[in-house]
RNA sequence: GGAGGGGUGGCUGAGUGGUUUAAGGCGCCGGUCUUGAAAACCGGAGUGUCCUUACGGGCACCGGGGGUUCGAAUCCCUCCCCCUCCGCCA
């Protein structure tokens, strides 16, 4: 959530801001009712104050016997119209705070001023596509003949894009888990987290996925919570309205499941594993203050690459333009796997900076040097997620021969196991 | 799911309708004293928002929301969370 008072004195700033990402915001509007507000907000804290003054004296009054009457009905008159108010003031409050819901986040000066995807830059590239001296085949070949999952079965107990692992396909699932978590405590710094896979309204609220994208989500009406799309949404939302008393920063990493409805992608890349409604994920979130965001962004794009770099994988780095990037963030890079199977490269991090967009709207706050309350500013990145570095290192260690040579660093997490067939 | 007990500032803990501008204690910050520290003493300190160039002032906040009243931490309704016991359960 933009401050409003950021919108009230930089609106120019604000406008080209918003602009460049090509978003419709009605900053008018928003400025209409914020004048509305303050105008009532006037008005009733005056009578407000008549009305405390004036009962603190009838109570002065009635201890010395004297007769209250006439100034007790002209504070019920008072209170009636204090209620009026009141009601004004609510209801252009909410109106207000649900049109700042729905502005996105203001993009970074440094971040690529472009309309859509077509804008992003390749800031650089590790590896090579390699070679092959025989026709790669796509992932759902591999596993098939492997017997590494089952999507037909799982379509039958659950639907289409819910996949199945089975034998050495979900023991690597649970293997690099394992082997990106390690990598992220013990190397990287992170303390690891387990949350709960289903967050209420609030939670979505505050990091953004509520109100603009609810039909992205699973929802279980009955206990008001939603499935996580990603470990962002709990992780971030752990110190939902605190005021942080731990040093900064804090770096968490977290293993879950996500769950995505992908509603309107369908029949778009909807073969194997590159779109799924759900999937394995491995996330970085930090909070920290707003001096060293920049540098911790840095870091945690280095930190995803790590795990890729650490699996000989051939991947780039993008940084996304202004069109094309998230409601919230303010700066985003994504990593992309080069897939021989699919002959084209598929995101598996997305590295965002959001500066106080997502600490605002959940009241994440901290005290600074001088002592002063403030918000943290909160990024995350996958670090990675799963079915698509499945893909990749499926794809990548195929043989002529069809089976599959798995990464040495992954072999002590594989009982030893070097190859799939 | 049933019954009961609770939710007050960073922590602890008073407060059942009107000098409560939320007592006291602990912790925190500043000062005095000291070579330095501790102790003692003195002082300070919440969050949000509105008005104001500033100085300063107002309003709101005692788990959330609503109500009664001239006036609510206090009374009423409702929801949430925590604790204890019972039931169910991996």
């Amino acid at each position: 959530m933009l401050d409003i008072k950021v919108i009230r004195e930089r609106e120019e700033d604000v406008r080209r801001a918003l602009a460049s990402r090509g978003a419709q915001v009605d900053l008018d509007g928003i400025l209409e009712l914020d004048r509305r507000r303050r105008a009532h907000l006037t008005e009733v804290e005056t009578l407000k104050n008549r009305r405390n003054v004036v009962s603190k004296e009838i109570g002065t009054l009635k201890r010395t016997g004297q007769d209250t009457a006439a100034l007790q009905a002209e504070m019920r008159a008072a209170g009636d119209r204090i209620t009026e108010l009141d009601q004004q003031v609510r209801g252009v409050e909410d109106a207000l705070n649900e049109a700042l819901l729905r502005v996105p986040n203001l993009p970074h000066a440094s971040v690529p001023v472009g309309a859509d995807a077509s804008g992003n830059q390749v800031v650089r590239t590790h590896g090579e596509p390699r070679r092959f001296d025989f026709e790669p085949q796509p992932h759902w070949q591999l596993g098939k003949r492997l017997k590494l999952f089952d999507f037909e079965r799982a379509a039958r107990m659950t639907g289409a894009g819910f996949p199945l692992y089975w034998g050495r396909g979900a023991r690597l699932e649970r293997a690099l888990i394992q082997f990106m978590l390690d990598l992220h405590t013990k190397e990287h710094g992170y303390t690891e987290v387990a949350p709960p896979f289903l967050c209420n309204a609030a939670s979505m609220t505050g990091t953004g996925q509520l109100p603009k994208l609810a039909e992205d989500m699973y929802h279980v009406p009955l206990d008001g919570l939603y499935l996580i799309p990603t470990a962002e949404v709990p992780v971030t939302n752990l110190f939902r309205e605190e005021i942080i008393q731990d040093p900064l920063p804090i770096r968490l990493t977290a293993y879950t499941p996500c769950f995505r409805r992908e509603a309107g992608a369908a029949g778009k890349e909807t073969r194997g594993l590159i779109r799924v409604h759900q999937f394995d994920k491995v996330e970085m979130v930090k909070f920290v203050e707003p001096e060293s965001s920049y540098e911790e962004l840095e870091r945690l794009v280095k930190d995803a690459e790590d795990v890729l770099q650490r699996l000989g994988l051939t991947y780039r780095i993008l940084a996304l333009c202004t069109g094309d990037m998230s409601f919230a963030a303010a700066k985003c890079y994504d990593i992309e796997l080069w897939a021989p199977g699919q002959n084209a490269w598929l995101e598996v991090s997305s590295c965002s900076n959001f500066e106080d967009f997502q600490a605002r709207r959940a009241q994440i706050r901290y005290r600074n040097a001088a002592g002063k309350v403030s918000y943290v500013h909160t990024l995350n990145g996958s670090g990675v997620a799963l079915a698509r570095l499945v893909v990749a290192l499926l794809e990548n260690g195929q043989q002529a021969d069809g089976s599959v040579c798995l990464p040495e660093a992954l072999w002590p997490y594989m009982d030893g196991v070097k190859r799939l067939e």
